[in-house]
Parts: structure tokens; sequence; C-alpha cells
DNA sequence: ACCTGAACACCGTTCAAGT
DNA sequence: ACCTGAACACCGTTCAAGT
């Protein structure tokens, strides 16, 4: 009657996605309910996605993309600091945000645009590269594990507050970045 | 007729998951095909478990309790060095071992000996409380991160030579520690 | 290009009941 | 103490067909 059909391309699939990520978490993100919350058939979804791995990719990829500030950096380790800084804020954005990205890596999918990143940033302070390679994994992984364990322990309390744990991430990073600069002799 | 009834225990359901794991990988590892595998009833193995996270904690903790070594060691640094080495070697004896461990953390169930281990040689190396916990952590995930990783990229080559990535372990280990060192004065 | 409808082959979990 | 049998409420994915 009256309705006008609704009709999705990729990326209002995608928007959807971190919508319902956010209000009902990771384990509500599925094929199902998201086809539902969008009024559709399940199946309708494989035409936007080859699977549900491509799905959570895009969505991962979409949340890091959003998170994305203007670079205007002097020091090589401030680029760093800030790229981590970034990815941080970019997964704590969202509910589950943090479990998304880390799932999203740990399966291999997904653009490895952070990583990319950094290991740029560590070539352009002289790395050599076999150092910008594992200096930038090692980077990513800190940041990967430490605020999904800061996600996590932030549900498990029931507040969203970021306060303490700044210190913490800023004090892990600071390992990692120490390791770097004593070998990049600067 | 002929057949013995065969009733298990805890510990004998996890030993034979570990081996549905280190044969079919983590996929298969649903307490359908376990139960299946065992004879049983997939009910059957709630008698052992609350739920299958129950399950897969207890997987990961047998299987990090199998790489555990004898350690009679003299610096902080070489013990901290050693249970890194250990984590890793325990999370690459079996297929899928570092995906399993890794989604035991982010899940925040299982029992965290091993940043037990690592939080009290930091304290004993001199760090003050905060310094140990964090540092802890980040080496925690450090090996985590890298180790799954690892396994992920083998897998996608096909083969399981741990050959080159070892010394990537290592430098990445040594950033860590490295800037442990720095803020210890030692 | 985007979607429906129906099916297939799975899941984790519960619970009353058996031995 | 350990297990069965049956059920419930879900999954991801495929595919022919529609517009």
């Amino acid at each position: 009657m009256s309705g006008v059909q609704v009709r999705y391309r990729r990326a209002d699939v995608v928007d959807r996605a971190i919508a319902v990520l956010d209000e009902h978490g990771l384990d509500a993100l599925s094929m199902r309910k998201l086809a539902a919350d969008l009024g559709v058939q399940p199946s309708a979804l494989y035409h936007h996605f080859a699977n549900k791995d491509a799905l959570l990719a895009a969505v991962a990829d979409e949340l890091l993309a959003r998170g994305r500030r203007a670079t205007e950096v002097v020091t090589w380790e401030a680029e760093l600091r800030l790229a981590c800084v970034e990815l941080r804020d970019a997964m704590l954005a969202c509910r589950d945000g943090a479990a998304l990205v880390a799932l999203v890596h740990a399966l291999g999918i997904g653009a490895q645009e952070p990583l990319g990143r950094m290991y740029d940033a560590l070539a352009r302070a002289g790395a050599d590269e076999h150092l910008a390679r594992i200096g930038a994994r090692t980077l990513v992984h800190f940041v990967f594990g430490h605020v999904a364990d800061e996600q996590l322990q932030r549900q498990a309390r029931g507040d969203a507050s970021a306060s303490a744990e700044g210190g913490d991430f800023h004090l892990g990073l600071s390992l990692v970045l120490d390791g770097l600069r004593q070998r990049l002799g600067d």
C-alpha cells in the first residue's frame, strides 16, 4: 500500500550492522537478526557479502575508518602514539567494538590498515624492514589485546568510563616505544 | 552384549577435546561433535561442564599446564623470557592451540596463570604494583597476539615449521623487555 | 541490482527420566 | 555419578525464482 520498498546497498547494511552491534552487542550480530532488523530475508544479505566473515570484516574496517583523524605530526614517536590512541578510541567508540576488531584480526580477515600505517612510520624513522615489521606487529598486538581487556573489564563493572585505564594504556604503550627508541638510536 | 559401558570423568572429556582440536581444528570442537566422538549424547557433557565456555576454558588451561616446564632461573629477564617462550610453545603444540587460548582469553574465562607468573617475576625484579601489572599484561598480549598470527600464517601456507618466526618472536619480545629494563633501572 | 521462500545441515542448552 | 531421549530456540548458507 503506502510502503515504499526498501532496498539497501552494501554500505547501508554495514551502517545498520554497526547500529545493531552498538545497541545489542556482538552476540546479537547474527545474519538472521541483522536481516530481521533491516526487514529483509537472511538470504538477501548474501547479495552484499559472500559470507558472515566478509560482513564482520567490513564492519570492523568501517569502525576503524570512522575513527581516523587528521595527522599532522613531527616526530615518529608522536605519530606512532597518535596511531595507537586513534585505534584505541575507534575500538572503544562502540559496544563490543574491541571484541569485534580483535575477532576480525584473529580470523585473519580485514584491511590491516593500522598495521601499514605503523610500519610506514617506523620505516620513516629509519627502522630496517625487519624492525619495522615486528615493531608494527608488536604495537598492534598491544593495542588490540589491551583495549579488548579494557572493554571486557569495563562491561563486567557495568560502567563505561575510560578514566583510570588511560594511564595503563599509555604506560604499556611507552614500554614498547622505549624498546623501539633504543633500537632506532635517536 | 560384550560392550563395557564407557563412562567419563571431567579430565577424560578435556583430554578427548584436545585430541579433537588437534585432529580436526577449532571449528570441529562443538559440543555435539565432541559428544559423538566420545560415543555419548550431547547433553551428557553438561554433567561435566556448565556450558561450552567452561569446557573451552578447561581445555585452554590444560593445554597451558601441559607446556609447563621446570624453572630454575637467575635473572628476572631470563625468567620472563622463559615464561613467554613456554607460553608460545604450549600454544603451538596443538592445531589451533593459539586461536583457542586467545579466544578463551578474549572471553575473559580461563585461569590467568601465565599473567600471575609474569607479575610475580616483575615484582621480584623490583617493579611497583602498577608497572608489574601493566608489564605482565603487555607481555601476555604480545605473546597471545604474536603467536596467534604466527599459527594463522603457518596454516595459510600449509606448513608447520617454526623456523623463521622464532626470530620475529624474540625481537618483539626484546622490545617489551627493553622497555621494562629501562624502567627497572638495572 | 536486489530480494523472496523454502530448504539443508547444523548449533548450544534444558530437563525429566533412567542406572 | 553419569548418562539417555526428546525437545526448544536458534544458527549460516544455498538456490531457484521473482521484480
